[in-house]
DNA sequence: TCGATTGCGAGAGCGGTGCTCTCGCTTTCG
DNA sequence: CGAAAGCGAGAGCACCGCTCTCGCAATCGA
C-alpha cells in the first residue's frame, strides 16, 4: 500500500489496460489492436484512456515490453532448471523454452519477432534491454560451456578473420553481454540464435504448410541438434 | 490485342491497381495499405474498386502472389547464372539472392515473412505454389551435389531415425519436389532454408539493433558458409 | 438495328478506427 | 479553504472497409 489513494488507483487501472490488451493481442493480433475496444472493456470511454496511454502505438510498447518479459523469464526459468554443466542441454532448454512459448502465445510472439508494425518505431530505450535476454541467454552458455573445456571449436566456415566492421559489431556485443567467445564461435552463436528464431517462425507463421510437416517437434529436435553440434556442443557436456 | 475492348479495359484496370498497390505497400507497409487510398490514386471513388476486388484481403493476396513472384523470379534467376556443377556456389547465390530482394523490397519481404496480417488468410490454393518456389530451387541444389557425388554427407546429429510422422512430411516433400535426398540431408536443407530466412529477417527486421552488427554483409556471408557446411557442400563443388 | 442485358463509376451511408478538444466533477495539496 | 491538478464524458474530425442503389454506357442477341 504505497503512494497516495490516487497513484494506486492510476497503477491499478494502468495494469488493468496492460492486462485487457494482452488479452486482445493474444485474440486477435497485433494490427487488431484497438484502443477503442480496450477502452469498452475497460468500462470507459476511448478518450479516457488516453489519460493513461499516449497513443495505439504506446499501448503496443507497453505490450512489447510485457512479451519480451515474459519470454525472457520462460527462457531463463528452462535453462536455470538444467545442470550448469550440461551446457548442450541447457542450449537445447533455451530453444525448447522459445518454441514452447511462441506456439502457446502466436500473437505476442509475432509481436516481438514478426513484421514490424508498420509506422510504429519501438522505442530503443525501453526495448532494447528486455530484447536481448534471450540472446545473452544463449551466448552465455557458449561461453560458459568454453571456459569449463567443453565446447569443441569447430573449424571456421571462413578462412579469412572477420572484416574489422564486423569486428567491432562483434566487440560489442562481447562487451554488452561480458562474454569472451573467439570470432568465429560468436558469428556462429549469431547464426544458431538467428535460426532457432527463424524455424520457430516459420512454424508460427505457417511457413511449414497446414500439415507442418507432419512432426514439428521431431523437426525441430534435430534442428536444434545440428545448431548445437554447430556452437561445438558436446552431447553429455 | 487479345479480347473486347471491354475486357482489355478491365485488365489494364486490374494491373494498375496492383501497380499502385504494389507502391502503397512499399511505401507504408502492408497494414497500412487501404483500398480507399488506391482508388485515390485511381482516380476513381472508392466503391469503384470494389468492381475489380473482393476484398482488402483479396488485394492483399493479389500483392502476396505478385511479391511470391518476383521473389522467386529473382532467386532462380541468381542461381541460374551460377554453372551447374558449382553446387554450393548456387546455394550461396540463393542466399544473396534471398537477402539482397528483402533489403531492397522490405514491406513486401515482411508480407511474405513477417507475421501474418491478422485476420487474413492467405488461400492456399494461389499461394501455395509460388511460395515454395525458393525452397524447391534450395533442396534441388542439395539433391543436384549428391546426384552428382559432389556432396559430403554429414555425420547426423541425431542417431536415431527420423519419428515415421515426420518421415511422412518429409516423404511429402520429396514428392511435391521431386527430390531425392536421405532424410538428414533434407531435415538440414529444411533447417537451411529456415535460418537463411531467420537472418534475413532478424536483419530486415532490425532485430540485429540499428548498427546491424558492424557490417551485415559479411556476417550474413559466414553464416551461409556454415549453412552450405552443414549441408555438406564442398568448396569449388 | 434496336431492345435487353451487363459492366461500371458515383454517391450515400453504416459502423468502426485513432486522436483532439472542451467541459465539468472530484481529489489533492499548499 | 481555495487553487491546482487529475480524470471521465462527450462531441467532433478524418480516416477506414464495405454495401447498396442509381444512372450511364458499352455490349450482345434477336
Amino acid at each position: 500500500m504505497v503512494g497516495t489513494p490516487r497513484e494506486r488507483a492510476r497503477a491499478a487501472t494502468m495494469e488493468e489496460i496492460t492486462r485487457i490488451g494482452r488479452v486482445h493481442l493474444a485474440e486477435h493480433g497485433a494490427a487488431a489492436l484497438s484502443l477503442r475496444a480496450v477502452a469498452r472493456d475497460l468500462g470507459v470511454v476511448s478518450s479516457a484512456v488516453y489519460r493513461y496511454v499516449a497513443s495505439r502505438d504506446d499501448l503496443l510498447t507497453l505490450l512489447l515490453v510485457d512479451a519480451y518479459g515474459e519470454l525472457g523469464d520462460a527462457v531463463e526459468a528452462a535453462v536455470a532448471r538444467v545442470p550448469a554443466d550440461r551446457h548442450r542441454d541447457r542450449f537445447l532448454a533455451l530453444g525448447h523454452a522459445v518454441r514452447a512459448w511462441a506456439l502457446a502465445e502466436p500473437s505476442r510472439y509475432a509481436l516481438l519477432y514478426g513484421a514490424p508494425v508498420p509506422g510504429y518505431r519501438a522505442p530503443e530505450e525501453s526495448t532494447v534491454e528486455p530484447g536481448t535476454r534471450v540472446p545473452r541467454t544463449m551466448v552465455r552458455i557458449a561461453a560458459d560451456a568454453l571456459a569449463a573445456g567443453a565446447l569443441d571449436e569447430p573449424t571456421p566456415a571462413v578462412d579469412e578473420p572477420v572484416p574489422a566492421a564486423l569486428g567491432v559489431g562483434l566487440d560489442a556485443i562481447r562487451e554488452q553481454f561480458d562474454v569472451a567467445l573467439p570470432d568465429d564461435l560468436l558469428v556462429r552463436g549469431v547464426l544458431a540464435w538467428s535460426a532457432v528464431f527463424g524455424c520457430v517462425s516459420f512454424e508460427v507463421f505457417g511457413q511449414y504448410g497446414p500439415d507442418r510437416l507432419g512432426d514439428p517437434d521431431a523437426l525441430f529436435e534435430r534442428h536444434l541438434a545440428v545448431l548445437a553440434d554447430d556452437l561445438g556442443l558436446r552431447a553429455g557436456g
